[in-house]
This record gives C-alpha cells, sequence and structure tokens, in this order.
DNA sequence: AATTTATTGTTAATTTTTTCACATTAGTGA
DNA sequence: TCACTAATGTGAAAAAATTAACAATAAATT
C-alpha cells in the first residue's frame, strides 16, 4: 500500500494514530474531521483530505470510525513486519528514548542497543540487548535491521554513521547535531532541539 | 528584525547556524549557496532565497560571509536579550536536553529546571539550579520565564502544561507525547521520535 | 584592459499544499 | 415518511513553497 504521499500527510498520519491510539479497542468509536483538526491545530479539510488520500472513508453522520482510522494509517504508513530498529549510543538520551518506545504501542521494533562502554555491553536496557559497538556491523547483518537512532557523543557521530551504513542501516534518526554526509538513498533525519527552542522564541516575539 | 518570515524560512536558518557555528571566529571564511544545500539536503536556489529574506547579501565570486551570515540570523530569529528556558522534569531525557544545551552556543538560556523528586530539588544538573515544581509559579515569573521544555511523564502533563501556563509560560516544547490543549497566543511544539521513525521508515520502503 | 568564469539576486514558472465551496448523504425526529 | 441537519468527499481555487532561468557582477586570468 505504497502509494506516493505527500511527506506532510506521512506525518500527520502518523500523529493522528498516535493521538488515537487509546481508543484503538472501542470497536464502535467514531471522530469527526474537525474534532481531529482542533486536537493538533489543522483544518478539517486537511484532516478529510488526508484520509481520502489513504483510501479511508467516513460516515456521514458519526464520522471516522477509529479503529478503521488506525487500522488503515497502518496498511498504509507500515511495513506489515514491522521495522528493525538499533539504537546507537545508551546514554542519557539513550535509555529515555529506549524507555518511551518500549511503552509506545508501533511497529518500530528496537531490538539491539550498541555503546562503546564495557559496564553498559551485555547488559539490558528496557528489555533491549546492548551490545559493543564492535559487534554492530555482524549483529545489524544478522539481525537485518535497517533503521538507527544515533546518540553518540558528537566526536563519535561521523565514524560509527559511517560504519552504519557499511553494515547495511537504510535510515538514520540523527540527534547528534553533527552533519553527516549520507549517500543517495539513505533517508537521514536531523533533530536538534535547539531549532525547535528557536522556532518557538520567534514565534512568540511581539 | 521581527518582519514576517515562513515557519520553514526561520527553521532553515536556525539550521544554517548551527551547521557554520564552528567557523563563526573565522573572519574570512565563505561559503557558497550550493555548498551550504548540499549539506543539509537543500537547493542552492532556496538557500539563496532564504538569506535574501533576511537581507544578507552574498559576494558573486566568494559565496556568503559566514560570520555576516551567523550575524545576520541572529539579528533576524533572536532576540536581544536571549530567551529564558526552564526544564521541567529532571529524568534521563531532561537531563540529557540539559547538557546538550549547556554545550550549544545558543540565546537560549536554560536558567531553571523544576522536579517533584526531593533528591534532585536544590541541586545543579549541569549548572542549572533545580527547584521543586511547587515553587515554579514563584520563579518563573521572578525569572521572567517565557519558554518552557516539558519532559515529565506523561500521566503528570496535562497538570503540570497548566501549572506553567498560569506562571507566564507563552511557548512549550512538549517531549511527553501527550496531547496539551493551549490557548491562542501560546505557541505549542510537539516531539515525538515515534513520529520521526514512522516517517523514515516508510521512506526507506521500496 | 578585456575576457572568462562562476556565483549571486531575483523575477517568473512550477509544483505542492492548503483552503474553499458545495453537492452528496446518513441519520434524526417531526 | 419526509424534510432537516450536520457531517463527508472532492473538484476547483488560492496560497505557499520551491525550482528554474537568467541578467548582473565581482574576481581571476590573459
Ligand atoms: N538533538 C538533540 O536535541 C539532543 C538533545 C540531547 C542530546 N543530544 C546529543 O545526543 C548525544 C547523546 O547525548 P547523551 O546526553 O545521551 O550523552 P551521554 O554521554 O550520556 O551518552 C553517550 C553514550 O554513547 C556512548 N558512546 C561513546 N562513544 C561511542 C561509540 N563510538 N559507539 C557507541 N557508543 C558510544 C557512551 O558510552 C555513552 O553511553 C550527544 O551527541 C548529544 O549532543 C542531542
Ligand atoms: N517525545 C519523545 O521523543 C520522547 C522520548 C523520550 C521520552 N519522552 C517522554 O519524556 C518524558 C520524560 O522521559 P524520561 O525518560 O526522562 O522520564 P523519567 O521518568 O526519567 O523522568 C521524569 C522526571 O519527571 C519528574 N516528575 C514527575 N512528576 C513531576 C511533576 N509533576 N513535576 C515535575 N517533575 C516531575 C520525575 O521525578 C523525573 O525526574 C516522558 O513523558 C517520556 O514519555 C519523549
Amino acid at each position: 500500500m505504497n502509494t506516493k504521499l505527500p511527506p506532510r500527510t506521512v506525518e500527520r498520519l502518523s500523529k493522528y494514530r498516535r493521538l488515537l491510539d487509546k481508543y484503538k479497542d472501542l470497536e464502535e468509536a467514531h471522530i469527526y474531521s474537525h474534532k481531529l483538526a482542533a486536537l493538533l491545530n489543522l483544518t478539517p479539510e486537511q484532516v478529510r483530505r488526508d484520509l481520502m488520500l489513504i483510501g479511508l472513508t467516513g460516515n456521514h453522520r458519526k464520522g471516522y470510525n477509529i479503529k478503521a482510522l488506525i487500522g488503515q494509517i497502518g496498511t498504509t504508513i507500515d511495513r506489515q513486519e514491522g521495522h528493525r530498529v538499533a539504537l546507537v549510543g545508551i546514554g542519557n538520551l539513550g535509555k529515555a528514548v529506549l524507555g518511551f518506545i518500549r511503552k509506545a504501542n508501533t511497529k518500530m521494533d528496537i531490538v539491539a542497543a550498541f555503546d562503546i562502554d564495557r559496564n553498559k555491553v551485555n547488559t539490558q536496557v528496557a528489555g533491549v540487548a546492548c551490545y559493543d559497538i564492535g559487534a554492530a556491523a555482524q549483529i545489524i547483518s544478522r539481525e537485518q535491521i535497517r533503521i538507527a537512532i544515533l546518540t553518540v557523543p558528537p566526536e563519535a557521530a561521523v565514524n560509527t554513521a559511517t560504519l552504519l551504513l557499511e553494515s547495511g542501516i537504510r535510515g538514520i534518526l540523527n540527534f547528534t547535531s553533527v552533519h553527516l554526509d549520507v549517500p543517495p538513498g539513505i533517508y537521514l533525519k536531523d533533530y536538534d532541539i535547539i531549532t525547535s527552542l528557536e522556532e518557538i522564541g520567534f514565534f512568540i516575539m511581539d
């Protein structure tokens, strides 16, 4: 079900599902486009169009069936078999991420974590097995891991990313704020809290 | 210098500066739009347009003077006096954020952190004073804090956000993945790693 | 000094995204 | 049963963002 979808739509679909996840077991719960829009600061038209794009159809009187909505978002943006993810760098941020994803209901499975610190290697954090970074190539290949979350210290970022790409990683979520040069075909997403803060700062000025 | 700027431009300006920050002391360093674009997966035209929008002018032969570029981004998106920020919830994520921002060169100053845990209250983390959440209203008002980073457990999110808004906070960076209902005029930005991962997952499928 | 070159600055064109507008429709209740 | 209501679904319009195109130009070279 991988038709070409606008990137923004993909992002919003993920958010709809995150928001409505807690109602997923209610068989007959519905939500109106204007309600969903209000919850996420969007317009009702935008919500309807997004849902239209994934072929979801609502009820003219009750709105969208939440269970169906979650299901359809799943068939659209998830891989059936899920995604196998590695976390690299089990520091404060890495631990927070592990704990967070463990609790979340998602097809993103963190199947391995890597660190260089001997005290962390061969332990479990939030139910995830931690390995030495030296074993990364082997484990990523064996476990068919395709996505990596990079939370190593900045000075280790470039080398670690190179290693990950050589090991078969196809997408990186990079928290290090270090610029990574990736070849075409690799999906790199950077997140930097400072950019978020500066954006907030700019828009609250008056 | 607060002309109306497209939100995307603001975000990219922040990224240009983050990326070039390390060259800020080189008096005569220049960069071409195409070089900057390549570093951030943008087009040269987009870079030139962004810089045009903030009234920055490059040299036809050498490109943009990095120091001038950083300066002009500053006058455009920063407040001269900086922004006073509070971090609320000093757990794994909160500590990572404190350490990160302390090291970064930015006008965002974290001037207080809050927690409910008695072991954390009245300590310092990454040079930031930690207070009891009960003192938040008083300290936020006294310190004129306008922006809060919310890293409390999900179940505390709504109440804590209410308290922050009552205390004068105008912008919230919300990591809790809990939906917050904020009145108009308050700038809320949510970040959820799962949405980032799902986006990566979707776009590496083929 | 003239020529060449590579880049900027910017208008115009294009593409993408959002919003409008309204016909259609499922349920409600008189 | 039949109008009425408050939604959806979607083509069309508008707005926003990006990309193309190219004249202007500053430095390097001859
Ligand atoms: N983008 C953001 O918003 C943001 C926020 C906070 C932190 N950060 C960044 O995230 C990263 C981690 O932050 P943190 O606070 O968790 O740091 P941390 O020092 O607590 O953790 C880093 C971990 O990486 C491990 N490590 C070091 N070298 C390694 C290597 N070569 N291979 C594997 N593991 C290695 C360390 O042993 C440690 O466990 C840093 O780069 C930091 O700057 C980014
Ligand atoms: N959005 C994301 O990408 C992302 C990633 C990781 C974690 N998270 C979320 O961030 C939050 C923090 O995660 P963490 O791993 O640091 O959790 P944590 O449990 O380590 O830290 C939470 C901290 O908040 C404090 N706290 C509890 N109640 C409080 C209150 N009422 N007022 C002030 N402080 C209070 C606790 O004492 C603790 O120090 C959680 O909501 C988690 O789900 C989000």
